[in-house]
DNA sequence: ATTAATATCCAAAGCGCTTTGGATAGCGTG
DNA sequence: CACGCTATCCAAAGCGCTTTGGATATTAAT
């Protein structure tokens, strides 16, 4: 019942080879046998099977990315879209996306294996951090993949990411340009990169104003659900709050925080927040931004790079820094002086 | 450099038979030998080509799901959860997810693909319809399935679903209960199974109660961005307003509609929405909703159940229907009555 | 007409694994 | 000592495709 090469070859009368040749467009067959194979084909519902194909020419067709366990969808209600810019922009190049699963604390050995096993073509390497194992065996193995994330490395390699230090800066120099002194921020913890370069941009403006950054209102918020919520509830508390904050992830538990005490825009404190608020939360009012292309643009521009790679562009090439703007809103404006 | 199963064996001076026998856990292998082959394999890197492996035994250990172009996150600010479910629960049994991506004009022409490319061994089928030619096509080619909903069909197979029947039932129940008469359906499009089902309960209530559906309280709206919000838009603009309203979907549309329309729960329009609304998403107030355990337990039950059918277990013994029930909120009450 | 070039096709050798169908050796039984 | 059993191992045959290295027929060049 199932058709494979040999016997359509056989129902047609050709050799494998022809038959092969025919159909994956070598210019080694006459125009009227081509024609005759691909009818065939199409009239028996022939499909190469892909395993037979993939070991014969080493290639997949697959790019590989791995999930580490229950922390992949926290703080990132958004990921599900890179992930479907990435699968519908490497379908035009008939690729697949193959996502595997990994024990956070066994995730470079879940590298390794993936990459022995030859199941993939490419591998995207997500939430890179300042400095990223990953990265280095990567290169050692000298494997074809992609980072979503700069990380520290002398050996170029092609990556996406944002200019979190342009942005961390350009929120900075806002509010201080509005007169604030009291600046908080709320970050992310420090081994992920993005955190690390938005804190440092933050910390310049603040420097290059002349400000001590004031190591209280620097406060780390772990990456889970609550993580925000509590860091800016603790800032609320404080004796002397800060004039202005500056949330640099998990906006939606921040903005729950200051719903929570009775915070309006224009009631005090302002607020500058990383990334927009989705679409699919409502608000009365428009949150002043750092703004960058996320969601399916930056699947796709994954996707693009993986192509990229494979085809042997040259990797210090390979690069794009999406530098942010900001998106000014009603949250913030200057510091209300008492007295 | 590359160490296979050839160069392993010969440095062991043994067979390929016996060192595949021996990592395999095949018992026609002594112990001594079993310890030596693992040994050398642990100490060599030695990773088994999954192709060939793929080859050889006809399964990929992958699980395939296809995503539409463009609609795949549209109306399911979830749905990164469920395939998250899906990958941990796959990752479990040494299995992996293949994102496959499709246009949605010819879906059907890519199950045909993956399925007789061999690429998986399994396929979750989502979004089904009421009429799902998909899982015709999986039956008739005999291949492993699970649908995420279920559809019309005489033979038995696979499918976790919600019992959305009962949902709109109860939903309408407890307006009814309340004193509402004039109750309101948004409703995705009917093709949808789940919107079908939801429907059905809905209407099938109050023709207990004796009332006839009116068709002008009965509106669809489009499975994007705005379509549950304009749906409200226009249900608040009649001239005779129902008193009460039920979202079988895109809550957070409805809930902006009614927002800009200055409704606040108990100011005279019921509310019931179908889910839960996210954490994400801040509210003053708790809606009442249709509850179902969705998410990452989801995919998990999905997971669950594909393995279930590799493992041939009956098919008509793989049902997994999640009964929904009722969480009050302040957003519905007895019918204002005016005069 | 002869030779060289070209177009067209094919047999067979992999790709790296699993698995079938023995082969060999050790060992207790009668 | 012959026999059957079990334990252990191996050679070789696939799995279904691509690709190498010819072979043969056809056409162009001399």
């Amino acid at each position: 019942m199932k058709v494979n090469l040999k016997t359509l070859s056989e129902s047609l009368g050709l050799s494998q080879t022809t038959v092969s040749r025919a159909l994956n467009g070598y210019s080694e067959v006459s125009e009227r046998t081509r024609q005759r194979v691909m009818e065939a084909a199409e009239r028996l519902g022939y499909q190469p099977n892909s395993q037979a194909r993939q070991l014969a020419t080493g290639r997949t067709d697959t790019i590989g990315i791995v999930f580490p366990f229950s922390v992949s969808t926290i703080g990132d209600i958004r990921f599900g879209e890179v992930v479907s810019g990435i699968t519908e922009r490497l379908a035009e190049h008939n690729l697949d996306l193959l996502i595997h699963s990994a024990r956070p604390d066994a995730e470079l050995e879940t590298y390794r294996r993936l990459i022995d096993s030859r199941r993939v073509d490419a591998l995207i390497v997500t939430r890179t951090r300042v400095d990223d194992p990953r990265i280095g065996l990567l290169q050692e193995r000298n494997y074809p993949f992609v980072a979503y994330g700069r990380t520290q490395s002398r050996i170029p390699y092609a990556w996406f990411d944002f200019d979190n230090e342009t942005g961390g800066r350009l929120a900075a120099e806002r509010l201080l340009a509005l007169g604030h002194r009291r600046i908080a921020l709320v970050h992310a913890p420090l081994e992920m990169n993005f955190a690390m370069q938005r804190h440092a941009g933050f910390v310049a403006a603040l420097c290059a104003a002349g400000i001590e950054p004031d190591p209280e209102l620097i406060v780390e918020a772990p990456a889970d659900r609550t993580g925000g919520y509590q860091a800016v509830r603790k800032l609320l508390a404080m004796q002397q709050p800060p004039t202005a904050l500056l949330v640099d992830n998990n906006a939606i538990g921040a903005l729950r925080a200051l719903g929570d005490c009775g915070w309006k825009p224009g009631s005090g404190l302002s607020l500058i927040v990383y990334d927009s608020i989705p679409f699919e939360i409502p608000l009365t009012y428009k949150v002043t931004s750092v703004m960058q292309p996320t969601g399916e643009s930056t699947g796709q521009a994954l996707a693009d790079l993986v192509v990229d790679v494979l085809a042997g562009k040259p990797l210090d090439q390979l690069h794009q820094l999406k530098v942010p703007y900001i998106d000014p809103g009603e949250t913030d404006g200057p510091p209300i002086v008492f007295g």
